[in-house]
DNA sequence: CTCCAGGGCAAAT
DNA sequence: ATTTGCCATGGA
């Protein structure tokens, strides 16, 4: 979590990590930590009673994945020569979610086509004008804005932030939607199918195939969704040597066949992967296999 | 200076 | 039905 080196929605210190929730439009600010056996969590600022613990185990349970069985995954790792070696380096890594639907379609739409520390200075010009700040350990944490108060932003005020004027389109009219009760994310949740949610949010102005999947991956956790033609993924399969360009759409295909129901895992290893210096991949020609204890 | 960034839309083939 | 031009700016 820690290379969110400019994220305005969590500060990482350390084995510690805070962030601040709306629970019950009340805002609860938190850490958490860890110690050998457990995780530890204190809440920092806002009042404490059943209603907010059990909702803050719940957020935390669905932020971090923690519920799930990646056993699975593993096993698919360790089938595939090349990808073996991921299952061992990033052992625990889970999908750090962004359960705000709002939020996580604010943020693709900001992240689309603009390097990543670009579009996390974008997103924090925007939560810093509409979101409410809380301090926690002497830095600032932000509740991410409201939909009824950027649904009002005009895109002037988004163009001075330097989004292009489309972002700023396409922010403002998703506020709106969500504002309005047009969308929202139980709506997009009691989709039955995984094309049909595709689709519903595709129909949304600014949201393509690469939002629709990236946001269904990191707010719904429907599993099978992932950004193919990612920039970011398209850069680690070649990295791997496992596409010969990035228009291999047939090698991307048959790669991620057998990971049925965990593609958005394996796009998250592989963004993972990006963050190794590539001299450290395994090349699978010399390479192809590495033991535990190296 | 050039090319690419965790793309998507609308106009032009 | 596919391809192309455009957006705005920061990094490499």
């Amino acid at each position: 979590m820690d290379r969110n080196y400019d994220d305005c929605m969590h500060h990482v210190n350390g084995n510690i990590v805070s962030k601040v929730i709306s629970i019950n439009q009340t805002p609860v600010a938190f850490t958490l930590g860890a110690d050998k056996k457990n995780l530890l969590v204190e809440i920092v600022d806002g009042e404490v009673n059943d209603t907010v613990t059990r909702q803050l185990t719940h957020f935390i349970t669905d932020w971090i994945d923690l519920e799930r069985n990646i056993a699975p995954f593993y096993q698919l790792l360790n089938g595939h020569k090349s990808l073996r070696y991921m299952a061992d380096d990033f052992y625990g890594l889970r999908l750090i979610a962004i359960p705000d639907l709002f939020e996580a379609l604010c943020w693709s739409v900001i992240g689309q086509q603009i390097n990543l520390k670009f579009a996390y200075s974008l997103k924090r010009r925007l939560v810093e004008k509409f979101g409410k700040p809380f301090v926690i350990n002497n830095r600032p944490v932000y509740l991410f804005p409201d939909p009824a108060i950027v649904q009002h932003a005009s895109v002037d005020e988004l163009r001075a932030m330097q989004m292009t004027s489309r972002k700023a389109e396409y922010i403002i009219g998703i506020a709106k939607l969500f504002a309005d009760g047009t969308i929202s994310k139980e709506k997009v949740m009691a989709v039955s199918s995984y094309k049909e949610r595709v689709q519903l949010l595709t129909g949304i102005k600014g949201i393509g195939a690469w939002t629709a999947n990236y946001v269904l991956m990191k707010s719904i956790k429907d599993l099978q969704a992932a950004p193919y033609g990612d920039a970011g993924l398209l850069n680690a399969l070649l990295s791997h040597k496992l596409i010969k360009d990035k228009t291999n759409f047939k090698a991307i295909e048959k790669l991620f066949k057998p990971f049925k129901g965990w593609e958005s895992y394996l796009v998250l290893y592989f963004w993972r992967s990006l963050s190794i210096s590539t001299d450290v991949l395994p090349s699978t020609d010399v390479l192809p296999l590495r033991s535990k204890d190296e």
